[in-house]
DNA sequence: GTATTCATGTAAGACGTTACATGATTCA
DNA sequence: TGAATCATGTAACGTCTTACATGAATAC
């Protein structure tokens, strides 16, 4: 079954892959994952001290410069295996998406509403602009067969997600007038 | 700007259609309202307390049977200028679409890997079910040009979610040994 | 009479966002 | 020397889910 927690399987992901700082774990967020998931600072600080407590992951202290002190956090073999336990279990249902131009959209009933044209357009430029960044990470990490073979999930993510982006541009053209 | 209380302008618009108890309200975000966005009767109830305080909607008891009373709550004029002001402000920016699946897969490196392809059957499974049930709602509510253009904006969504399912199911069908 | 649905609420905890708070390092 | 970035944390608040809790009406 789907379980809770999804920013500690996140954490666990990333630290899988090499030792990281709480600061680097955050800035992992506004970069690659941020295109499907968001965390700030102050949701990630507490999780490691948890994930600690917990046994999935230790940390070192780096020093910068002459005092600033770096905690440099590694997976453990138990936060290995929890990893992996979540990899390969069930994702569970489908949650519904919440999206609030969705929601605005119910609530207009006159196929000739003034609103409507507006809404869309609004939409249209922001599922396009979102389409041409994630066009652009493609081209910018996915330069060739080598990486993606490297990083496919990532690859087929990106795929993913700008196919959507394709149907949603597409949709959104054949209801303007 | 796009503001908080999403759950407050669905009850709202609710309202604005027909007086409603909390357990209609309830009942409505498993049928229609629940494809896309959903919320307990442990959250609606003390939300219709807070709006009834802010002014923007009011309750009649009503007597069912011989003792049982039911809440009927109506919107305020107030509460009609909130949804409008609400209907007609920018939608704000394109939250990521935070979607386990897809979670999983970012951290799945390889392309052989043997949990790749069982866990694109789930997802394709789900979205199929998915796309079938949007569908079945799709003929039963709008079956004529008549109920088309009394719930536009409903039509919308349904057909949104539909092409989206579409998608959905192709793109895994492409990813599929 | 008993099971299901109708009807309304509270409590505890998980999850998330914004704001508050501090200090070091690096680059111009 | 001042601005941007590096680096770590807490507090307050708001949202959302799960569980607890109660009782009436209806259909079988």
């Amino acid at each position: 079954m789907a379980k809770k927690n999804k920013l500690q399987y996140i954490i666990l992901g990333l630290l899988n892959q090499e030792p990281l700082s709480g600061y680097d774990i955050t800035k992992a967020f506004t970069t690659d994952i941020g295109e499907f998931w968001q965390a700030g600072h102050s949701q990630i600080y507490p999780a490691l001290k948890i994930m600690e407590k917990d046994g999935y992951i230790t940390h070192e202290i780096e020093i910068a410069g002459t005092k600033l002190e770096k905690k440099i956090y590694s997976i453990t073999s138990q936060g290995k295996k929890v990893l992996m336990d979540w990899l390969v279990s069930d994702s569970g249902e489908l949650k519904p998406i919440k999206d609030e131009f969705i929601l605005k959209l119910y609530f207009i009933k006159n196929k000739d509403d003034v609103q409507l044209q507006q809404r869309l357009i609004e939409q249209l430029q922001l599922h396009q602009v979102k389409l041409d960044h994630l066009e652009g990470r493609m081209k910018l990490i996915f330069f060739s067969e080598e990486e993606i073979n490297k990083q496919y999930g990532h690859y087929l993510i990106l795929d993913h997600a700008i196919e959507r982006e394709k149907y949603c541009v597409k949709w959104f053209k054949k209801y303007l007038n």
